[in-house]
RNA sequence: GGUACCUUGGCCGAGUGGCUAGGCACCGGUCUGCAAAACCGGCUACGGCGGUUCGACUCCGCCAGGUACCUCCA
C-alpha cells in the first residue's frame, strides 16, 4: 500500500508530500501550554490535532520524538501590570512560589490531557529548566551580530537580520509594514527598532522570577524556549514545528529569525498550524474572557453549558472537524457529537457479534483504503469518521440480515474499524458508569427483566411496561429482542 | 490602517468545474403488543451581483457580512 501522507505548510502555504529529513526518524515540535490557568477548550485543540498526527506517524512507521514544552517563565503580560511575568502574578496574587503556580496547573494539565486520551509526548521539557541554553542561545546570536545589549536587556536586532535573511518568511509580513504600525510597549525605548524583540529581559526588583545572567539577573525572552529547546533535543534541523494559528506571528516567526541567527539554518521543514476554536463566531481565548474549561465542560459547570460533556465527546467534536478550519462551539454540535459517537462505539461491539458468511457483498478493503487516503490528505479527520459511519451502516445491515460479509473480509472490516476508530482517532469507550460492572446490579437488573418477560409472555402489558417505564427513570435503556432482551446504562 | 482567511441545507461540518460527503435534528415507512434500537426513504444547500466556460457551489472580478494576526493567547 502507498502511503503518502500529504500535511499542509504554512511556510509554503502548500499541501506537501511529508518526507522526513532522515526517515524514519521524525522530529516533530509543538507549542504546549503556559501554565498559569486551566486549560481550556481551545488548548484542546493543538493537543489533540497533534496527537492525531503523532498516532498516525507512528501507525505509518516512522519513529517520532514529540517534544511539547512546558512554558514556565517569560511571556510578559502588557495590560494594565506592565511587564509583569505571567506565572510571578499569579504567584504574588496567590502568596505562593512561582514553581508551585507552576506544578500546579502543569498537573493539571495532565490530568486533563489524559482524560481526553492524548498521548503524552516524548519529551515535554520546562522553559525554566533549560535557562541555560536560552542564555546559550542569545549568546551565540550576539556573537553572530544579529543581537545587542541595552541596559541589561539583550535584543534582537531585526532590521540586520532582514537585510542578511528575511525576515517574516512565515506570516508574510514585510519589516516596511511594521515599522508605521507599531505601538509603545515597555522597553521601547531600549530598543533600536520597535519591533525588535526581547532574547533576555532584565528583571525589574519586585519581578520574583529571575536568572542570572552575563547581562542582568533577569528572565529569557519570550521566543527563546522554543529556539532553545528544539534545538537541544531535535537538533539543528528537524521535521515539524506545530501550534496554534495564533502563535504563527510574531512567536513562531521570531522562532525562525532566532533559529537562523544562530545556526545559519531554516531549521523547520513543515510548519503546521492548527485553527482556532470559535464561540458565537468569535476566538475562544484567555484574553477575551470566553473560553469554556475543559474541567467546566466535563462537570457541566458552566453557564452556557446545557449538560455536561464527557472527555470522548470533546475529542471526537474536535475530531469531526478539520484542523485548519475553526470550529464552533455551541451546546447543540456538542450533543450531536455524542451522539454519533456513541453510535460507533456501539458499532464496534454489535461487530465483534457479527457471524461471517461463506459468501457476502461487502468489500471492507476498500473502506480501510478510503480511511487512509482521508488521513494521508493533510489529516482529514471529518472524512475518516464519514468512512467509519458508512461502514457503521453495514455492520448494522449485516447484523439486521440485510447484508452478508465473509469471513475474509469480516476480519478487514474489523481490523481497520478499531484501527481507525481507537488507534488513529484516539478515541476509547468510556467507562462512565461503574455501576454497569457492579455484579450484583446486573443480576438484579437482569432477574426484574425476567420477570418483565414472563409478564409480556402472560400479554400482562401493563405489568411489563410499568417495570420498563420504572427502570427508564432510573437511567437503564431496555432494548427487546426477538428472543429476550439487552440493556444499557 | 496593513496582512491573511472565511461565508455550504434547521444545526455542525467535508468536498469537487459536470457524477451533488457524513453526523445531529425533523418527517414518513418496516420491525415491535406498544416502545427503544436497527433498517429503508424524505428534507437535497452552497452570501449577493457580474464574468470565463458547453456547463460553476467549485475559476476570475466587484460588493456585502464575518474572523484571525499586527500586543499575551492554543
Amino acid at each position: 500500500m502507498d502511503n503518502k501522507l500529504i500535511v499542509y505548510n504554512s511556510l509554503s502555504r502548500k499541501k506537501e508530500e511529508f518526507k522526513p529529513i532522515n526517515s524514519p526518524l521524525v522530529g516533530m515540535y509543538v507549542c504546549g501550554p503556559t501554565v498559569y490557568g486551566d486549560a481550556h477548550l481551545g488548548h484542546a485543540r493543538p493537543a489533540i490535532t497533534f496527537d492525531l498526527l503523532f498516532r498516525y506517524m507512528k501507525h505509518l512507521g516512522f519513529k517520532v520524538r514529540y517534544v511539547r514544552n512546558i512554558t514556565d517563565v517569560g511571556h510578559l503580560e502588557n495590560d494594565a501590570d506592565e511587564g509583569e511575568d505571567k506565572i510571578g502574578k499569579k504567584a504574588r496574587l496567590e502568596q505562593i512560589e512561582p514553581m508551585e503556580v507552576v506544578e500546579y496547573y502543569t498537573a493539571r494539565y495532565h490530568r486533563e490531557m489524559d482524560k481526553l486520551n492524548v498521548q503524552r509526548p516524548s519529551i515535554e521539557p520546562r522553559a525554566s529548566g533549560h535557562i541555560i541554553e536560552q542564555i546559550e542561545l542569545t549568546k551565540k546570536i550576539i556573537e553572530n551580530g544579529f543581537a545587542y545589549e541595552s541596559n541589561g536587556s539583550v535584543y534582537f536586532d531585526v532590521e540586520k537580520y532582514n537585510k542578511q535573511h528575511k525576515y517574516g518568511i512565515l506570516s508574510g509580513r514585510v519589516l516596511d509594514d511594521l515599522y508605521s504600525n507599531t505601538r509603545d510597549l515597555d522597553g521601547q525605548s531600549e530598543k533600536r527598532n520597535s519591533f525588535d524583540f526581547a532574547l533576555w529581559k532584565k528583571a525589574s526588583p519586585e519581578h520574583i522570577m529571575r536568572w542570572p545572567s552575563p547581562w542582568s539577573d533577569g528572565f529569557p525572552g519570550w521566543h527563546a524556549e522554543c529556539s532553545a529547546m528544539g534545538h537541544k533535543y531535535l537538533g539543528d534541523e528537524f521535521d515539524i514545528h506545530g501550534g496554534g494559528m495564533d502563535l504563527l506571528f510574531p512567536h513562531h516567526e521570531c522562532e525562525i529569525a532566532q533559529n537562523t541567527a544562530s545556526t545559519g539554518k531554516n531549521t523547520v521543514k513543515y510548519w503546521i498550524h492548527n485553527n482556532m476554536i470559535t464561540i458565537n463566531g468569535q476566538k475562544m481565548g484567555k484574553s477575551l474572557g470566553n473560553f469554556i474549561t475543559l474541567e467546566d465542560l466535563f462537570n457541566g459547570t458552566n453557564e452556557v453549558l446545557e449538560k455536561a460533556y464527557s472527555p470522548m465527546t470533546i475529542r471526537f467534536f474536535i475530531l469531526q472537524a478539520h484542523y485548519r478550519s475553526t470550529l464552533d462551539f455551541s451546546n447543540e454540535a456538542l450533543q450531536a457529537a455524542e451522539k454519533g459517537l456513541a453510535r460507533l462505539l456501539k458499532g464496534v461491539e454489535t461487530l465483534e457479534k457479527l457471524k461471517p458468511s461463506n459468501q457476502g457483498n461487502i468489500d471492507a478493503k476498500e473502506l480501510k483504503n478510503n480511511c487512509y487516503q482521508a488521513m494521508n490528505d493533510d489529516l482529514n479527520s471529518p472524512i475518516v469518521i464519514a468512512h467509519l459511519f458508512d461502514a457503521l451502516k453495514t455492520i448494522n445491515s449485516i447484523e439486521a440480515g440485510k447484508e452478508t460479509i465473509d469471513t475474509e473480509n469480516l476480519n478487514v472490516l474489523k481490523e481497520a474499524f478499531n484501527l481507525f476508530l481507537f488507534d488513529i482517532l484516539g478515541t476509547q469507550k468510556e467507562t462512565q458508569n461503574t455501576a454497569t460492572n457492579n455484579e450484583v446490579l446486573k443480576d438484579v437488573v437482569d432477574m426484574v427483566l425476567n420477570l418483565r418477560m414472563q409478564a409480556k409472555t402472560n400479554k400482562d402489558y401493563a405489568t411489563s411496561d410499568f417495570i420498563r417505564d420504572e427502570l427508564t427513570k432510573l437511567g437503564i435503556t431496555i432494548k427487546d429482542k426477538k428472543d429476550g432482551f439487552e440493556w444499557e446504562m
